[in-house]
RNA sequence: GGAGAGAUGUCUGAGUGGUCGAAAGUGCCGCUCUCGAAAAGCGGUAGGGUGCAAGCCCUCGUGGGUUCGAAUCCCACUCUCUCCGCCA
């Protein structure tokens, strides 16, 4: 969410930062809308003033024992208590027309983000590692796991429905070394780390961004206001909203897991086989919350995307880094890097990791601030970024490290966390 | 699921329907004292909206109601805590 002040003093930013994100939001109609809340607001607030006078002259009269001037400052009270309940409702209703819309108003994209409409105008900056030749005939990653037995996609679908999956097996084990691996990993860096609530109320969305607009990704929980995250962001939002921190606390980093959920709403037919785009996994999330300061923003977001890139690197998977351009960014981000590891049976690098920084818009959803040096409140800055998500890191991970037999090669550094296996086989 | 208690500022905690945005303590900041620190003393210290500003308005869990006027009375809801039951 942006400062309101600063949308009435830039509209032309505003609206060049929604074209820049294709927003079909309407500044001009929230600018209008904006106007009838203050004026009306200001008409309100004249009758409140001229009520709470009454009543110090009411105090007074009483003290006098003027029982006539009491008599008719009551009067004139009940006079004012009307035209001001006459008032109310619309002020209330204009009040959250313009707090929704406010809602949908996209934060502006830093100008070292490329202009672009969609995925295909991210601008790969960096590319690490060597892509796999194989001297054989390569299986891709749902070939692979169904001859290793390693995933019962049928029956999981029986239980669940489509896009549903069950790990067997080494996978299964490998999916939770990957996540203590990742956890560790980022923890030894000096993160707290965090088991959070896969399930959180409602505010915890809107506060993060995902509500209202997001709101057909997300599972709901019957008759109660829960909602299953979709990452652990969600829930660490929700965890400080409505808190002011000390400038001396931040900043606060945090190494995040829980399980993951998501409708994947408007993705029929897309990612059909295997894990890669599924309703439920794991994720470890890195989650930063700093100083309102531009300079540390980035520097923290160079350092959560070079903590990720570390995890690749370890687990020898190639990869590239794109700097997300305005069309395809979130709505909330200053700025996104997308890591996308690659997929020898699709010949290209796929997104596995998201890393971004929102600047004040996630913090002033969820009112999340804190004392500066000198005393003034702001609203803090947050950042966000994948650590590991599986099962879909599972897909490079086979499809990389397979072998001429038809085995597996878990990569060293993951090995301490399978007990030390080299190998996943056949059995 | 059953029974009870509660929700006030950084925290603890007081609060008779009007002079309460709110006592007191604590924390924090400043000053005095001191070579310096501690202790002690004095002063300051909630957030938000609106306005050039003075100011005005709002906020005592949330929403409604009573009233000229609600932290205070009434209703509903939410949440927290304690005990019992069930349970990983």
């Amino acid at each position: 969410m942006l400062d309101l002040a600063f949308i009435r003093n830039h509209p032309d930013i505003v609206k060049e930062a929604a074209r820049l994100k294709n927003n079909p939001i309407d500044i001009d109609a929230l600018l209008d809308l904006d106007q009838q809340v203050l004026t009306l607001q200001r008409q309100v607030e004249d009758a409140r003033a001229l009520q709470n006078q009454l009543s110090k002259r009411m105090q007074e009269a009483a003290k006098n024992k003027d029982n006539a001037l009491k008599t008719a400052l009551i009067a004139e009270g009940k006079e004012m208590a009307e035209q001001i309940k006459a008032m109310e409702p619309l002020l209330a209703t204009l009040t959250e027309e313009r707090q929704q819309m406010l809602y949908l108003v996209p934060n502006i994209p830093d100008p070292s983000a490329p202009v672009g409409k969609d995925e295909n105008d991210n601008v790969p900056i960096a590319y690490w590692g060597e892509k796999p030749r194989f001297d054989f005939e390569p299986l891709d990653h749902y070939a692979l796991m169904q001859k290793l037995d390693l995933v019962d996609i049928e029956r999981a679908v029986k239980v669940a429905g489509a896009r549903s999956y069950a790990l067997k097996g080494d996978a299964a084990r490998m999916e939770l070394a990957l996540m203590n691996f990742a956890f560790d990993r980022i923890a030894r860096k000096g993160f707290t780390p965090l088991i959070v609530p896969a399930m959180a109320r409602s505010f915890a969305f809107i506060g993060n961004g995902q509500f209202p607009k997001g709101r057909d990704q997300v599972y709901a929980v019957e008759d109660t206001d829960l909602f299953l995250v979709g990452t652990a962001e969600v829930s660490i939002t929700g965890m400080y909203k409505d808190e002011i921190l000390k400038a001396e606390e931040l900043p606060l980093t945090f190494v995040g897991f829980c399980p993951c959920f998501r409708q994947e709403a408007g993705t029929y037919g897309k990612d059909t086989r295997g894990v890669f785009r599924i309703h439920q996994f794991n994720k470890v999330e890195q989650y930063v919350i700093c100083h309102a300061d531009h300079q540390e923003s980035v520097r923290w977001h160079e350092q959560l995307l070079k903590n990720s890139v570390e995890l690749l690197q370890a687990l020898e998977l190639p990869y590239r880094v794109v700097n997300v351009c305005t069309g395809d960014m979130g709505d909330g981000k200053v700025g996104q890097y997308d890591v996308e590891s690659w997929i020898p049976s699709e010949g290209r690098y796929r997104e596995t990791h998201s890393c971004s920084y929102f600047h004040e818009w996630q913090a002033r959803r969820a009112n999340i601030r804190y004392r500066d040096e000198d005393g003034k409140v702001k609203f803090v800055h947050t950042l966000n970024n994948t650590a590991i998500a599986s099962p879909r890191i599972l897909i490079p991970l086979l499809e990389i490290h397979q072998q001429a037999d038809g085995s597996v090669r878990i990569p060293e550094a993951l090995r301490p966390y399978m007990g030390g296996q080299e190998f996943i086989k056949a059995r």
